[in-house]
DNA sequence: CATGAATGAGTGTTCATTCAT
DNA sequence: AATGAATGAACACTCATTCAT
């Protein structure tokens, strides 16, 4: 996070060198560009991320759905955790070149619809749920992270979110399966 | 939207003003620096978002949460509907200075606190709903708006949308009052 | 004075206007553009400098030359009195059209030349004393009135001062006419 | 001289990156703004006409004043010699900043001060009179260098301005020690 | 390969000047 | 005539990128 103290204007090509400990022309002899170095960094974030959730939905593959969204919950916020400031940025910088997080944000959906389908739901509905539990376990998963207001201790918000998410889960099974 | 035509790092002062229409010293007799132009653009976007929050709590102050909670959407993905791109990227140029859009989710999470503790749920169980429900109002708006998956109609999108904000409320409620 | 107490650097053409009581409007519908302002300044001045000078000529055509200088230092440390910081600062502007700045010294130096010829120098002695007597004149003028060092009472510095011009003229009469 | 040719105005960071033969981003690796640029030409100058001065006072220390003098005029028209016009706008534009010039000017006050009291002068005495000696040699070498009347030959000038120098310090003396 | 001084296109910003009112 | 909002050419300065060492 030490790189971002001075503001994110300042966040040169140089300073990234000094930072990484290395010069400025070796920096180049491996990213072919400023984009190039701040999308490799939000790759490997997403990459890691993305990992963690499969993990996560291969271990959870034949248990029930609420249980797999509180492991997801889980390791998105542990996946977060470390540097959340830096990688919000990144984020925001590569708001143009969507390919990278469109792949977590796929992963995560893609996982969900199918576990969804698998316990039942209609195709048409698994995708709309899919859809709003992803954004959910994001915001979520930043909110508890990045946005916390000073009177809400981080314990409260984490067992609220996840109360939400599977709270959600309960009444679209209930109106899958009445 | 046209302004982002170039990509963000096109978005330079004297594109703003060609956009604008105004010649780049007119833009200057208005704002001491770039940061401010953009700030402005983001004050003015927040807080007629904000306005609207405040309008719907006010017509609805005597109805059910539910109802509330769907009028606030709708409201929500319609101050987003103009130019959602430009005001993300504003967004996320403006991370330094956060007290403007912090202003906006303090509108939202006391009106929703204040509307829960009339409900009769508890002062600290009001603020972890709150937060929850700001945060899913705000990511389920952009989402509807701007990240919408191909295959998922914007209709069934919304639809599905307003069910997990009433559906989750439905599930506090449920709680508070056995 | 008041016009340059935010330095140098923010003697603009809408300052001149604020300062000067006029919409920067009124002010170009007297002088084609900014050098021409400042040249206007600049001009009144010399003018009045030069104004001044010739009536010392004038009243003491008919005394000795020592008589004569201290009034020509008397009547120049007094011209420079008012606003000295702004007349130095627009003399400093003007360096690349000398035209003005060089009628004041020509009017000095002919001045003491036709005086010097007339209590008997030879032409070309004339000139370069002359020459010479110009600058003292000039540059004592300014150091006492700008350039004092805080240590020297100004009495003492403009008395020192009349004693080099007087005292320079001396050995120059005895040089003359042994 | 040849940075100057197009006028004082075109003086531009580009310009002088230009004739100094080094790209805008190199000047800017060692200056941190225009103004730094050009104070470290005047203080370079500054300085070296200070060093050529303290060299004549200390060759000097044992002879008399007169032919100290004579020394100190021959090393300032000297040093004032290549680019005086540079050197002279630098100055002007320094206004604000003397804090360079006036280390200049203090050297030679001082040094003349001291030669002054060592041959006998009180102390009051002598710093007018070496106040008056120094405004008279910057004027005269500037003079004689970028002042010079067309009708007038240098060398006459310069034997003039010479002459100016050391008759005024004979009429000192006179006064001191009657 | 690693380095970091050098590069210069491009940016934010100013301010002399104009002209519709 | 007087005004001052609008103009935009021109400037100081930055920083992604290169390449000689």
């Amino acid at each position: 996070m030490r790189i971002l103290s001075r503001g994110a204007r300042d966040l040169t090509t140089n300073r990234v060198a000094d930072v990484a400990g290395v010069s400025i022309g070796s920096l180049y002899q491996y990213f072919p560009d400023k984009q190039a170095i701040f999308g490799a960094l939000l790759d490997r974030h997403v990459q890691q991320s993305t990992a963690a959730l499969e993990r996560a939905f291969a271990a959870r593959r034949t248990s029930t759905l609420p249980e797999l969204l509180g492991d997801l919950f889980t390791v998105s916020v542990q996946a977060h955790s470390a540097k959340p400031a830096l990688y919000q940025f990144l984020a925001s910088q590569a708001a143009g070149d969507l390919a990278v997080s469109r792949a977590h944000a796929a992963c995560l959906q893609n996982g969900l619809r199918a576990a969804l389908e698998r316990e039942g739901h209609a195709p048409a509905d698994a995708e709309g749920i899919a859809f709003v539990l992803s954004r959910q376990l994001d915001t979520l998963t930043h909110g508890v992270i990045l946005d916390l207001p000073p009177t809400l201790p981080r314990e409260l918000a984490e067992a609220e979110a996840l109360r939400a998410l599977t709270g959600y889960l309960t009444t679209c099974v209930a109106r899958a399966a009445p």
